[in-house]
DNA sequence: TTGTGTTTTACGACCTCC
DNA sequence: GGAGGTCGTAAAACACAA
């Protein structure tokens, strides 16, 4: 996507960011995702078998090998109280997935029900509030000195809140790709635009790439090691997988329906990049 | 406090598909 | 040609050791 070529940055700043009135701080009491009882079971997640919309698609291919890692989740805040499957490679992260009841009553997969904003403000304190309060300058654009890039003014970028960064996990633990109408939702519900929402996903898949790379860097490393040494790895067979089923599972076909994601270079998708 | 490394938004270039 | 994909990268935000 060329986007200068699409006159993106001038030309739909209000769709590049709209309504600078999203979640900023001055309208968010303040978040803590402790007092959310939504979210402190949020541990399990497993594919959602008779899933609509975006959600059932390739969850199974992701499904369980690809948890966050605890230390993603207790960014925001205390809650999982953290039932950790088995992790897959017998590295020291924990898995978490998404299947909790409590869960999945208050957003059903697809459902593009999210809590209002309004009540997310209610519930929302922020165990960092400095980081949210940077939102004032969207909406003013100035052109960047060298480049003659959109920049904002003052900012290079947003830092998103935590209830925004959360919504977006979730939704990419359902799917690593989005569907237009879920993103349409998303964006709305989170007061960000679709741009944004899209942009996430693409950076969100390429940090899973990375982690999944060097997941598979340490677990060759440790194999090499133990193989050296004649002695059996690390990792129980049962738990771990190869290099080329984790490629696979790393990112599932995308649809080809309409309204799905379609389209753009899939055959490109390899861990080997 | 400061230096440094990592993570997070955002973009450009280029690609494929429809 | 438009839309969305990856990859690489810039730079702000953040974390943390010294």
């Amino acid at each position: 996507m060329k986007i200068g070529s699409r006159n993106y940055p001038l030309g739909r700043e209000n769709s590049m960011y709209p309504g600078s009135v999203r979640c900023t701080n001055s309208s968010l009491p303040a978040q803590n995702f402790v007092s959310t009882p939504a979210y402190s079971e949020y541990v399990e997640y497993h594919p959602m078998p008779g899933g609509v919309d975006s959600h059932e698609q390739s969850s199974a291919g992701w499904g369980s090998h690809y948890g966050t890692s605890r230390e993603d989740w207790n960014t925001y805040g205390p809650g999982p109280s953290s039932t950790i499957s088995a992790p897959i490679t017998g590295l020291s992260h924990g898995q978490i997935s998404y299947s909790s009841p409590d869960y999945n009553s208050l957003h059903p997969p697809g459902s593009g029900i999210l809590p209002s904003i309004d009540t997310i403000h209610r519930v929302q304190i922020s165990p960092n509030n400095q980081r949210h309060n940077s939102y004032e300058w969207m909406g003013k654009t100035v052109q960047s000195t060298s480049t003659g890039k959109t920049r904002t003014k003052e900012k290079y970028r947003v830092v998103y809140t935590d209830h925004q960064r959360l919504e977006l996990e979730k939704e990419f633990h359902y799917n690593k790709y989005i569907t237009i109408r879920r993103k349409s939702e998303l964006a709305a519900n989170l007061r960000l635009s679709e741009r944004q929402v899209k942009i996430w996903f693409q950076n969100r898949r390429a940090k899973e790439r990375k982690l999944f790379k060097k997941k598979i860097t340490q677990f060759d490393g440790l194999g090499s090691l133990h193989s050296d040494s004649g002695s059996a790895s690390p990792i129980p067979l049962s738990d771990a997988m190869t290099a080329a089923e984790m490629s696979s599972s790393l990112f599932p076909p995308p649809l080809s329906v309409n309204g799905l994601p379609h389209a753009g270079n899939r055959q490109k998708v390899t861990v080997s990049q």
